[in-house]
DNA sequence: ATGAAAGCGCTAACAA
DNA sequence: TTGTTAGCGCTTTCAT
């Protein structure tokens, strides 16, 4: 195994002298074409490439986010994963995994090991902000940007779809429909994005004069979520919503499982299903489910872009919670009203 | 935002020297209960930690793992990633994130910027290697760990399921079952996952005297897998397969849809199908997928305790091609052998 | 435009 | 067991 090639190595061999080599490789730095010339051909010759940790050291930039996720078989997120890692990945930043969940407990456990890393900002995805976090990370001076959840907190940026709109445009989709019986399932309750989208949800229905007909909670799992299904569905018709909304898809899909498989019941014939996110299956024919869809490019871009503010200009920026309209994706899984212009 | 807290600055506070303190977080170095802690305490009070990047530099080990991912589409790779992250978290790793379809190119580019950040070692998911990548990482010394795929290369370690044994099961299925056209849906022709599956799937048919019906490829990708599925099957019944071994689940999943939805064939009285990975959507009611499973959670254990080998041991260790049994996994997607004992 | 020199925060000999 | 010292590989003044 070769010796790692060093500046010095290449100062030598381009007869320059160390700060030299640095500075052809610091991009906007003086150095002449003669010379820049002489350091490419010897960095060339033998391999080199600088080593970013020890740039790190010194600039303070580590060129690393930190990110941290709770759960991967929610599809949306390793969806928006990817996204986010390539955007990141063309602006020379690279992006370091922290799981939440099931790991070493709590998120200030994993806050302290992000910022062992010296990385440059921080991303949040599905994870709930104590106000813990956030003045640990304003104490140590890194921008940290909430992704699909926002906080009442304030001086955090966050990313999220605007839930409670989204909420509201599947609450007045489905009475459009002539739905009576409206039920809901929520979401893990600590989460913003359930309490927006039900809070929306809610308020439409009742601008329209319609109560919610039941409620169950799937705390954004797939076996809660079938749980809840049946509470709400093993019942008598006269008893039975005709229509759901689920928070979010991972738990419409098994909802809707438990209904036609389970229950033998028709959809959207008996009832009206309507998820949250539009993952890649709400999109397959054998569920063809009817959702309101995040748009998850421009919540990566205004992520990216707004962590990159939040770190070139670390006290001009002010914290902004950004709500992205989301549409409604309208399938089969919900009685459609006439005429609806989708 | 406060001044970073550094081992010096602990180091008086406690009245001690600097490296006393760094003692004290380095496991197995000698310090005296009293001064650990008077520098536990004082730690504590500044609320320090040691910095990773700093510790790297001079140690030479960055914690840090390069992952190598290519789609996260195909859930069999966010289901696990998150196993590999946790495993490696409790090991006192990282991951450190590099998307290589689309992005910059080859894996030759994406490799230097991952050698760039002096990571420990390397794991290369859904990526066929070039013979240039693993003498890179020779020459850099970098372990390297290819998961899911495995190569004729010698001197690489490779994790993935018995692919080959995996196909004549799926074959001997089949065949067991009564079918007598049996077709194959391809992935990506370039993946040692795909040679394998589809040899190992041949030979069992060859073996019992079974010719291919037909073939088409889907490379992996949903779309294409569709186009090959009509490709197959839009013909008239008696040129039609009765069975249909697709090389993945991803793929699988497309193929049924197509089947039962565009062509109006039933599954599995017109034509059984089975698939590759065992992803959670193939265990939905809606699918329902027969499967060969492959065992994340033995794969990623593999890659771990390989890579850390290889990091603990330069020398010692040598290459190794593990491939791991995959059980079949009998849903309803396929005719079932009478009295089949899975 | 260039080189010399001073560190970034830490670990690892080396003495004591 | 402890402190002193010398770097890890780089960027960045500061002179020149």
């Amino acid at each position: 195994m070769a010796d790692k090639i060093t500046s010095l190595q290449v100062a030598e061999l381009a007869g320059v002298s160390q700060s030299a080599v640095s500075r052809v490789f610091t991009p906007g730095a003086s150095v002449s074409a003669k010379t820049r010339e002489k350091v490419r051909k010897a960095a060339e010759e033998l391999g080199y490439r600088p080593n970013v940790l020890a740039r790190a050291m010194v600039s303070g930039k580590s060129r690393i986010i930190g990110l941290v996720v709770a759960y991967l078989e929610n599809q949306f997120y390793p969806v928006a994963i990817e996204k986010l890692s390539n955007s990141l990945q063309e602006h020379g930043y690279h992006v370091l995994i922290f799981m939440a969940a099931q790991t070493s407990g709590n998120i200030d456990d994993v806050l302290e090991e992000i910022l062992d890393y010296q990385v440059d900002g921080i991303v949040m995805a599905s994870v709930a902000m104590s106000s813990n976090v956030a003045s640990r990370c304003q104490q140590a001076g890194i921008p940290i940007v909430l992704f699909n959840r926002s906080q009442d907190m304030d001086g955090i940026t966050s990313v999220a779809t605007d839930n409670y709109a989204g909420g509201r445009k599947v609450a007045e989709f489905l009475i459009a429909g002539g739905h009576k019986k409206i039920s809901y399932v929520a979401g893990w309750e600590g989460a913003s994005t359930q309490r927006d989208r039900e809070a929306g949800f809610r308020a439409a229905l009742q601008d329209a004069g319609h109560d919610l007909h039941s409620r169950a909670v799937g705390d954004f799992h797939t076996e809660t979520a079938r749980e809840a299904a049946r509470e709400l569905f093993d019942k008598p018709a006269a008893d039975r919503p005709d229509a759901v909304f689920v928070a979010n898809d991972h738990m419409a899909l098994a909802v809707m499982d438990v209904l036609r498989f389970d229950l033998n019941l028709k959809i959207p014939e008996d009832v009206s299903v309507v998820g949250f996110d539009d993952v890649p299956p709400a999109g397959w024919p054998a569920y063809d489910l009817t959702t309101l869809r995040q748009r998850s490019n421009m919540m990566v871009q205004e992520t990216v872009s707004a962590l990159l503010d939040h770190i070139n200009q670390p006290a001009a920026v002010v914290p902004r919670k950004i709500a992205i309209d989301g549409p409604l994706v309208v399938r089969g899984s919900a009685k459609t009203p006439e005429g609806y212009d989708q």
